[in-house]
DNA sequence: GCAAAAGTGTTCTTCGTACACCCATGA
DNA sequence: TCATGGGTGTACGAAGAACACTTTTGC
């Protein structure tokens, strides 16, 4: 079988960076090429479009196909088009990057030579996927000023210093605890997840009906409303490029705690107003 | 002449969406289709890429060689690849954005069907090119809380409520005259133009050797860090859907004064701190 | 003269930021 | 017992937001 057109066509490629978290480190998931080129380099999951799909649809379908992860939301990062970004022809490569759980990954890692990086142990890659990593490193810490980023990298329950430790590895800062907690809590995003929940209600709720004002903290105050939120030193900010996250500078590697977090209270997203969030882009978050 | 493939290939076309400020509304460069289909709609500067040529030089040639016009900077939007979004064949578009003076527009006119349109008055456009313009203002609505935006798009030196008014027909909101005086100066990223500065000093300078104290608000504040800079009111933009940018929604047509600023002091934009802003995306504007 | 725009400061309130001590847990 | 992390509140300063009157200009 074979195509002929009137003037040249480039073919058509999606690609699809997937950031994971593993309570410490972003990750992200690379494939072994099997064929040349690059045979025996990383690349990201990725394919050739077909002519009944959409880019969308191409990353989604690669993405299972070479991964088995199905990924429902996935981000546009842009097309690369260099001239000679793949050696056997033209390709155009239109990428994604998508969000997901260590949960939901757990159980699927059928795929031969699908493997989760940290970000700085990210080898040199095939193609130009390492300046479409970079890109969505970019683009991902751009977003989170506008989105609530947590929901689909974390469990479903998961403490205050899990997500700073979330935040902090996208941003490559470090925040200071009770402010964060703070800020947090004021945008009326967060909840104590159901156990954590009982527990408070079990703890303040004997004697008197009404819930213990001494734990106003705790809960989000559903009067006001969220406002803005605006984290961290911008001094440190400056100071860190985001080759940090890279692990070619040194500064992120100094804070290296042994043990994720011990006991805490457990949050959880309010789903309402995190996908309101989503939807507004009114989120927002300064470091 | 013709180019066969083993499997199909879509073609690949850029088109560039180029926005323009004529000192009250925000204008976008529409080309009139001479040919099926969609003959005698409107659409977007561009055109297929040729295999020598990165999307964003396809961009930048087509603009050029329908409109005249030469840009610089190009910012891509996105791929565009819906399955039918071309009813001649399967194209996937890669679209970009661009900013222009009016002054650089002027003179070359000389494309046949090129013609501005304020953003109100745009007619339904080819393809799914009114897609691609809302993804654009989206955009350029996003970009602007991260670069200053006007230097692409005022002449050189400009009135504060020209800037204003550019803000405002970007944003769709309107902001208090002194407040976003005030901020805008606070960024350092404003300098009085020259004749000003020259008159400034005239009035000024006559009896004390030293720069008036009381016109400390006509200089820049060298000394002190440009800081965050965020604007205006946050109700009025929350209620202002992007739909008014387009007419659809009345509200920005009632306020519409008939002339543009009459006179006032000029400004023109420091290069040096506008060129580190962009660079460094460190310049911050809220609403 | 009249309508529209330009020039100009202050006050109140909110929010960001810096910071320290005690307790619980697990090694 | 020691190191690590969790839990908690306050005080200061910066910045946002609201706001009015006078002068100038163009018609």
């Amino acid at each position: 079988m074979s195509y002929t057109y009137q003037y040249p066509h480039p073919a058509v490629a999606a690609d699809c960076v997937v950031f994971g978290f593993d309570g410490r480190e972003l990750q992200v998931l690379l494939i072994e090429r099997g064929l040349d080129p690059f045979k025996g380099a990383w690349a990201f999951p990725g394919g050739f479009m077909r002519m009944d799909e959409s880019a969308e649809e191409c990353a989604q379908r690669e993405l299972r196909e070479e991964t088995t992860l199905n990924v429902q939301v996935l981000k546009q990062l842009g097309a690369f088009s260099a001239v000679h970004r793949d050696p056997r022809e033209r390709v155009v490569s239109i990428a994604f990057y998508a969000l997901v759980r260590p949960s939901d990954v757990t159980g699927g890692d059928d795929a031969n030579q699908a493997r989760w990086f940290a970000l700085r142990d990210v080898p040199q890659l095939a193609f130009d996927h390492d300046f479409i990593l970079r890109k969505a490193m970019q683009r991902l810490r751009e977003d989170i000023y506008f989105e609530p980023v947590g929901f689909e990298l974390l469990d479903r329950e998961f403490t205050m210093s899990e997500l700073q430790r979330l935040y902090e590895a996208i941003l490559g800062v470090r925040f200071d605890r009770r402010n964060f907690e703070k800020k947090m809590l004021q945008t009326g995003i967060l909840q104590l997840a159901e156990e954590d929940e009982a527990d408070f209600m079990d703890r303040a709720a004997p004697l008197a009906c009404e819930p213990a004002p001494t734990y106003s903290l705790s809960k989000p105050q559903q009067g006001k409303p969220a406002g803005k939120v605006f984290f961290g030193s911008k001094r440190e900010m400056k100071t860190m490029s985001i080759d940090a996250l890279f692990g070619s500078s040194d500064r992120l590697s100094e804070p290296q705690p042994k043990k994720v977090g011990r006991k805490g209270r457990k949050f959880s997203f309010n789903k309402e107003k995190y996908d309101h969030f989503k939807q507004n882009n009114n989120f927002r978050f300064e470091f």
